[in-house]
DNA sequence: AACTTCACG
DNA sequence: GACGTACGTGAAGTTC
């Protein structure tokens, strides 16, 4: 087809596509040869994405991918300084370049480039061609260097924020329509191209300047009459070189191109060529996915045969074949099996179950794998897919009875000799407790994971088995399906079961038999036996016992709330009115900044109004200027407090209340933040409300039993502490050791005030530099913080470092040791990965400030780790039982009689938690509260 | 499912 | 001249 009108033409920056591929990934290495292959993995996925995402309504005719070639073009020769501060390419991207135009061509789509000329002149060409004839086009960027051509049917669209950009988008960057964007260009100059442009004016004043004086021409013809010296002097002294800057910005629509709009047709990706290509690239998701999507057969991978990486598999290692699993319906089969663990000495163990819950699942089967392949599936619970006549559910047939599975199987699993090998074993330990067998030894492929990869990646079997094993498990929603529909496992067929649960142990056996040589190479065996495995009975037991919660105190604060709630909802009405969702941001924000007419309203990426509580704060203080607004605001932000603690806390805490204990049990996740440190969830007990007034009293609800009392328990000051150690700064070690206040400490050093005339304004900032230090410390940040200027605030942060010369050497030498290993470790040598602390742009400032927060955050967490493994020792023989953890603080429930004794026991166990291996130079500080309830206690 | 907001250390 | 930043989490509600 000829283009013309009605014709839709898309042409794709294929450099930008190449250049955000290669930034946003790590560096990738094809597994059978090492070659450098992320930027084109990259580009792949944003390619086939391209490729979904264009089938709308609005789906292109013609597309092209346009590419830059060589280095050298027409503007080089105009201006030799052209482009000259661009580094160099990287030496991995290098080799990946014609890689890009053989995936264009993969995936059958039209690729251009041409010497002596930019990719944007070629684009610019098209643009002009396929306006003339009558056609629409979409450029696929957000390089603003193509924003002159927007307009008259041409526009762009940003891929990676899903935004188009048209006139008004343009208008919004530089301030002139499309048609003037070359003469600010040509003022502003550009640092990123070398473009000199006029000295000390930005797209602002350009922008003011050309809306001035209608064009270029004019303003530089009539550059004398402008009153600003600055201005006028930068203007008249460099006009030749704005010309010049004019002419490098403005791209031709004259290239001589040898092709023409109709050879860009939009063509079918030409399946087989398409996967040869991904296939012989290695990338197996996307090959699948290709594959998948045409119904085709994906071709066989590539052998892996000159590899010393540990993820390829063994090689003896059969392939995984759900077929060839083995189904246990009686005792003598079980025993068969059980004979084999005791032989080797270990077992992968897995269990299925009714629900996420360990608390409320019912065992369904246990799955048991002893050697790579050889995996079977005992079915136990299995009921009919169907409800019977009654309502209830019959069991299937061929299941051994529980009870007597259960009671060969028990012996095994308590056998000293014999370690138990699970994927999360926390799950496994908790169901099998609940019927009296308690799981030991251990070993879990998740926590060795963690322990080695902790950064890299999540820890979760599909992902694991993904990269380490190169195998896709059967999905679960292939047996229970997703969302209202889903069914629970007892109703899943026995035969279907035994594949997937048989092959999650086989998984779990392999991935074990990789992981765990690999420990000791990536040396984090110490941290993963010290400080991950022996979690996982602590934390269940914690779980399993849960914290008493009074639902009747809950939901007498819930109708309380509810009805403060209708309370202001009314006010905000009269206040704004009209009614409106108060709990909705957008509305909330077209009401406030456009309705009422509040100044200085930034929108955010998606284009709503920020209405966080820091910006509604500052619109309280408009009393004078907008008195309505500041008092909506004002009431919105009562509003916001109640919602939050009535849906979060008092609302949500009543469900998560289990029938059967009458207590609150939520789980850990122990590989779940990247430090180190737990998180918990369902209901999460680590953000219960403490800093309002109001929502402290929350913690009123979690009591203790009868004749019993909360004890708490909380490092002081822990992670300031272990910066003071680890940064080595003599003056914040003495202070500890003094037992002075350290905030007060640093401020009289910062701000030569002595002690006794210290004030708490004083005071307070030398707080929020402490912790701003420990969090890899910006001045804008602390700026913010402290709503002060961000160059108080920069003095202040300079004011630190001279006083603490340490603090500076600490980060530098962290920053420089990510950089060298792509890894930070903690005191106890846990390893935090940090493979963005090598990438370009904002993604670096946010590696760094993380690489420098995570050896402080992580140590922090491994020393209550350590307390928490040796707490049940500690305080064995007491009426006491260890409830909760948040970050540095432990929650006991003990008996009345037994409560000065817990707390020297737990004190001692915690304060000397560092010990043995670590003899920190600063010591560690415990308090201790107690009472009927947290809330007192803390 | 993504985004915004807000609770904690 | 402009941009975009404090570290680590999980949950609820709205919007698409």
């Amino acid at each position: 087809m000829a283009f013309g009108k009605g014709c839709h033409l898309h042409l794709i920056d294929g450099s930008a596509f190449i250049f955000r591929a290669y930034h946003a990934l790590p560096p990738l290495t094809r597994k059978s040869d090492g070659l450098p292959i992320g930027a084109v993995a990259g580009f792949c996925n944003m390619l086939w994405k391209y490729i979904e995402d264009a089938k709308g309504s609005d789906a292109p005719t013609h597309a092209a991918v346009i590419f830059d070639k060589g280095s050298h073009t027409f503007r080089n020769d105009m201006y030799d300084k052209y482009k000259a501060n661009r580094d160099e390419m990287p030496q991995d991207l290098r080799p990946q370049m014609p890689l890009t135009r053989e995936a264009t061509r993969a995936f059958n789509i039209a690729c251009e480039e041409l010497e002596g000329y930019e990719a944007d002149d070629i684009i610019a060409t098209l643009a002009r061609q396929a306006r003339e004839a009558g056609g629409r086009v979409t450029i696929i960027s957000s390089d603003k260097d193509l924003m002159q051509l927007v307009g008259g049917g041409v526009e762009m669209f940003d891929a990676m924020k899903n935004r188009a950009i048209g006139v008004e988008e343009v208008e919004a960057k530089f301030g002139v329509g499309p048609d003037r964007v070359v003469d600010v260009q040509a003022l502003a100059g550009d640092s990123v191209d070398n473009i000199p442009g006029a000295p000390g004016i930005g797209v602002k004043t350009a922008a003011l300047l050309i809306n001035e004086y209608g064009d270029l021409e004019t303003l530089l013809a009539r550059a004398s009459e402008i009153k600003q010296p600055k201005r006028r002097e930068s203007l008249v002294d460099n006009a030749d070189q704005i010309r010049l800057s004019k002419q490098l910005v403005t791209l031709d629509p004259q290239t001589p191109i040898t092709f023409t709009l109709d050879d860009l047709e939009i063509r079918e990706p030409l399946v087989e060529t398409l996967l040869d290509f991904l296939n012989r690239m290695e990338f197996r998701t996307l090959t699948r996915r290709v594959a998948e999507k045409f119904n085709a057969e994906p071709p066989p991978a590539i052998e892996i045969t000159a590899s010393t990486d540990a993820a390829t598999p063994a090689q003896d290692a059969p392939p995984i074949t759900p077929e060839s699993y083995v189904c246990i319906r009686d005792a003598k089969t079980l025993e068969k099996w059980l004979d084999q663990a005791r032989a080797r000495g270990w077992v992968a163990v897995d269990t299925e179950t009714t629900s996420l819950d360990e608390m409320q699942a019912d065992l369904v089967g246990v799955s048991l794998c002893i050697k790579a392949g050889q995996a079977a599936y005992i079915p136990l619970g299995h009921s009919m897919g169907e409800d019977d006549l009654f309502g209830g559910t019959a069991r299937a047939e061929g299941q051994m009875d529980m009870d007597a599975a259960l009671a060969l199987l028990k012996p095994v699993l308590e056998d000293d000799s014999i370690l138990k090998i699970g994927q999360n074993m926390k799950y496994d330990f908790k169901i099998f407790a609940r019927h009296g067998i308690r799981v030991a030894p251990i070993d879990d492929t998740m926590l060795m994971s963690y322990a080695m990869f902790s950064g890299l990646h999540n820890h979760g079997m599909d992902a694991l088995s993904d990269r380490y094993l190169n195998h896709q498990p059967i999905p679960i929603k292939d047996l229970i399906g997703s969302g209202k529909s889903q069914i629970t496992f007892d109703k899943v067929a026995i035969d279907t079961a035994t594949r997937y649960a048989a092959e999650d142990a086989d998984i779990t056996l392999r991935l074990w038999q990789q992981f765990k040589p690999r420990l000791h190479r990536e040396q984090v065996t110490t941290v993963f036996e010290t400080l991950e495995r022996p979690m996982v009975p602590v934390l269940a037991d914690m779980e399993m016992a849960g914290v008493k919660v009074d639902a009747q105190v809950l939901s007498r604060m819930s109708n309380a709330f509810a009805q403060k709630m209708a309370g202001l909802e009314d006010e905000i009405a009269q206040i704004a009115g009209t009614p409106f969702n108060v709990g909705s941001p957008k509305q909330l924000g077209e009401i406030l900044f456009e309705k009422m007419g509040v100044e200085g309203g930034k929108k955010g990426k998606t284009g709503a109004y920020g209405t966080g509580a820091d910006v509604l704060e500052d619109v309280t203080t408009l009393e004078d200027v907008n008195p309505q607004a500041a008092k909506l605001a004002a009431r919105v932000l009562d509003w916001r407090q109640i919602a939050k603690l009535k849906s979060t806390y008092t609302d949500a805490l009543q469900t998560h209340v289990n029938p059967e204990t009458g207590r609150v049990h939520t789980s850990y996740s122990i590989a779940g933040a990247n430090t180190g440190r737990l998180a918990s969830t369902d209901p999460n007990l680590q953000n219960i409300p403490v800093r309002s007034e109001e929502g402290r009293r929350i913690r009123e609800a979690f009591v203790a039993g009868p004749g019993m009392k909360i004890v708490s328990l909380d490092y002081s000051q822990i992670e300031l502490r272990i910066l003071a150690h680890v940064a080595d700064l003599p003056e914040m070690k003495q202070a500890f050791k003094e037992g002075l206040d350290i905030h007060a400490m640093t401020a009289s050093e910062m701000f030569d005030v002595p002690l006794d005339q210290m004030t708490s304004d004083i005071r307070r900032k030398a707080k929020a530099i402490n912790f701003g230090v420990i969090y890899g410390i910006s001045g804008f940040g602390l700026a913010r913080n402290l709503r002060i200027p961000r160059a108080e605030a920069q003095g202040f942060i300079d004011r630190y470092f001279e006083r603490f010369p340490g603090i500076r050497q600490y980060m530098d030498d962290t920053v420089a040791f990510a950089k060298e290993h792509k890894f930070v470790q903690t005191l106890f040598g846990r390893k935090i990965h940090t493979p963005e602390i090598t990438s370009k742009g904002p993604s670096a400032g946010f590696a760094k400030r993380a690489a420098i927060n995570a050896p402080i955050q992580g140590a922090a967490a491994d020393i209550i780790r350590r307390a928490m493994i040796r707490m049940p020792a500690a305080i064995a023989g007491l009426p006491a039982t260890m409830l909760l953890q948040v970050h540095d603080e432990l929650i006991f429930e003990v008996e009345n009689g037994a409560i000065d004794d817990l707390i020297a026991a737990a004190r001692a166990t915690m304060v000397g938690a560092a010990e043995p291996v670590m003899k920190l130079s600063v010591p560690l500080v415990v308090d201790a509260g107690q009472g009927a309830s947290w809330a007192e206690a803390h």
